[in-house]
DNA sequence: GTATCGTATGTTATATCATAACAAGTCAAG
DNA sequence: CTTGACTTGTTATGATATAACATACGATAC
């Protein structure tokens, strides 16, 4: 199994993402303009969550409007095309691993960089749905955040902060 | 099975809970003060979450600090000993249904009327931990949030916003 | 009993995250 | 080249959360 936590081809990983956000866009008839399309690379560039804040810095060093409202409608358009998650545990946000592919989002959170990897996790889902069932519950939408170390931090642990 | 969506004796749920509290304050050697105390009440007396301001004003009204901390220290202190759970996506807190068990939480949310279930569900946390471990990541503790319609809402499903 | 120390409570002030409401610019269809 | 839908940008404000400090409380040592 292959994940942000793994060693990968990231600017092949990240430049995939960028197309196929080119074509869903195009499938959904809706505008992949310059902040959208810059908001989207700026989250792909590493496998974390960032605030939308932070964003909004790096989207006015490039010279897009000054308010959060740029960065916060740019992420909202993301996430609602799904090419961006919403991490709640964090406030932030991340982009998606797996575009376009139906998938409802589990995410692995290292406590020690902040990486995040989104795992395709099926069954979980399915363990979900079926014992909310039982409840009498009719889920909707389920996200699982599970903080821990990743790989690397169980490694270095003890260290500090390493990214 | 039982749970928040199944008529119950809410009065004796929530007794019951005080009570739980209480005793593990006294085996963990820290102080269930008024504050906290009432924290928990406030939390206990429907089986939704709150959010800190609103708590803060129940609090204010039983005469107890008017400043943010106040709600947000004794939210802390409960959250830490697990006799409150924090729901990140609603920025809101309720009260532990299963206090003093060992368990990672699996909240049900309900987008009309917001009452929160908690259930148990071991099988999920084990299922999570397995997918981790496939990745080389060590879960410290995971949550799962899944938002959907509780069978009360469900029933009146179309007629707006219930409560 | 009272000095002492750790904890708890309360306050002021500020940081951080998010959205409502409106004005101006863009772009494609007619 | 006008209209209408959408996008971008702004001002202003709302909502959530914490840092830092002062005062009060409670248990324990003396």
């Amino acid at each position: 199994m292959t994940n942000a936590f793994h060693p990968h081809n990231h600017s092949q990983c990240s430049a995939h993402a960028l197309t196929q956000a080119a074509s869903l866009c195009a499938k959904q008839g809706v505008r992949l303009t310059p902040v959208r399309q810059r908001t989207l690379e700026i989250l792909l560039e590493e496998h974390r969550a960032m605030g939308a804040y932070e964003v909004l810095d790096r989207l006015i060093a490039d010279g897009f409007g000054k308010q959060p409202p740029v960065a916060y409608r740019a992420l909202e358009f993301l996430v609602d095309l799904g090419l961006v998650h919403r991490i709640n545990r964090l406030n932030a946000f991340a982009a998606c691993a797996h575009a376009g592919e139906a998938h409802a989002p589990t995410f692995l959170i290292c406590q020690t960089c902040h990486s995040i990897a989104e795992i395709p996790a099926p069954r979980l889902q399915d363990a979900i749905n079926a014992t909310a069932t039982e409840c009498g519950f009719r889920v909707e939408f389920a996200s699982v955040e599970a903080i821990g170390l990743c790989p690397k931090c169980q490694h270095t642990a003890g260290s500090g902060i390493t990214a």
